[in-house]
DNA sequence: CGGACACTTCGGCGAGCACCGAAGTATGGG
DNA sequence: CCCATACTTCGGTGCTCGCCGAAGTGTCCG
């Protein structure tokens, strides 16, 4: 029998490829998936309600997608916590979310849907960032002002770093984690500041409150001294947050 | 019976989010995207060589995969050429492919494979630009003329564009595409060009001579004319691509 | 120490799907 | 015009995998 493949390299690559695919290609890990993107641990328990199956069922969801290295746990007492495993699978989960987005983003069908899909709409948290129209309005500002340079690929200028020392939110890579990052917003269909200073931004946003999460999802709030401060530190009008 | 998952709209993304990976998550059509990772064309038959599959069967992967949006196909006589969609498409394999790699890039096993496997290592296609050890020796002699800034995200500077307009590859935006691109090498694992200017440079590095494709795969050999002209323009060590 | 709770393991069921070969369709060459 | 070639369609087969409930393990609390 001859062997097609051209060489068995190839076929080991396609084969890790493929299994790793297959980790996110059932509709129940897609969603615990997703769930995570909002940077928290869920507990095993939560997922399973959150997903519509039963505890043993994602119970083996969870160990296949620890196993794959998708998803880290720590246990504590009798709960299973489960979160992303760093940053780089949160990036892959939300570009391959994004690529299927634009088929999905269109039409709310109930009220319901349309209500909370606005408000996720408005602002959320993206594993460790901002993204809706609250995430694009600080980008946009941020590239307003010079801060961020979007034109010839992504990245902050010298007065950027310079802002976010002033901020009292000094920018520290660690590891290859670069401090500006693009990630596409499915909502907007554009662009938001990820990476170390996404994730930096976001964290004082919500430490200083700034803004608030609401209920369990990723969706967040701006908090009226949000707005006074989006509008006197980065040129942000309310308008562009609703 | 209650509904559990908190939304519909989220389980309709999960379900999307799952259809999509399904389209990778099998060995054969993961194989069939990596072969067209060298962004050319393949006819059905080629590939089903290469993955070694009857032809009907390819044939069924085939259409799944155009049906799901990720490859382009064009009919020319009796021939069905396919090829990666778009440029976001290629990325979202690359990426995937370099999420994986960092456990296979560690041992090649036969001499053949090894040989193989080096002379992917030492020059590469990745869909439309550089890669391998040649794709990282230009990206840091970028770099280090100031032109390419990897410290605070990875853009182009403005002597970076004025440098490939004098180049005679003047960069055109198309679309939403970035002019510059990080993407990460699994050989290498570190960034290297990518983008608008990383396909701009590797198809004038391809139509001027500097180097040439081997074999039918994605491998690429710097020329003696390469050589040249990358020390010279670039202070690219001839070393620094062995 | 006993019961409630969170999670895991196991056996079994059913659906989906990758695969092939055979037969069918379209194209190009002699 | 006929045959070789490239691809597609179809029916059938076997395997994988997601799912559940029941039973088991470990943890917390009264």
């Amino acid at each position: 029998m001859l062997v097609c493949m051209t060489s068995s390299r190839a076929r080991a690559e396609a084969a890790l490829l493929a299994a790793l695919a297959s980790l996110v290609a059932d509709e129940t890990r897609a969603a615990v998936l997703l769930a995570l993107l909002d940077g928290r641990a869920w507990t095993a328990g939560e997922l399973a309600r959150y997903a519509g199956v039963a505890a043993s069922t994602a119970s083996e969801h969870l160990g296949k997608l620890v196993a794959g290295g998708l998803l880290a746990e720590e246990r504590q007492g009798r709960h299973r916590y489960v979160r992303l495993a760093d940053a780089r699978v949160a990036q892959l989960v939300e570009d391959l979310a994004a690529q299927v987005a634009p088929a999905s983003a269109a039409r709310p069908r109930t009220l319901r849907e349309s209500s909370a899909g606005s408000a996720m709409a408005r602002g959320r948290t993206c594993y460790d960032h901002l993204a809706g129209r609250l995430g694009i309005a600080v980008t946009d500002a941020l590239t307003g002002l010079g801060l961020l340079r979007q034109d010839t690929g992504f990245a902050l200028t010298d007065e950027g770093v310079h802002w976010f020392d002033g901020l009292g939110v000094p920018l520290v890579r660690t590891g290859r984690r670069p401090l500006a990052r693009a990630c596409l917003d499915w909502t907007e269909r554009r662009p938001h500041l990820a990476g170390v200073a996404g994730a930096a931004l976001c964290r004082h946003a919500l430490d200083a409150g700034w803004c608030v999460r609401i209920g369990s999802e990723r969706a967040v709030k701006v908090t009226d001294k949000g707005e006074r401060v989006l509008a006197e530190l980065l040129g942000i009008q309310a308008a562009a947050l609703r």
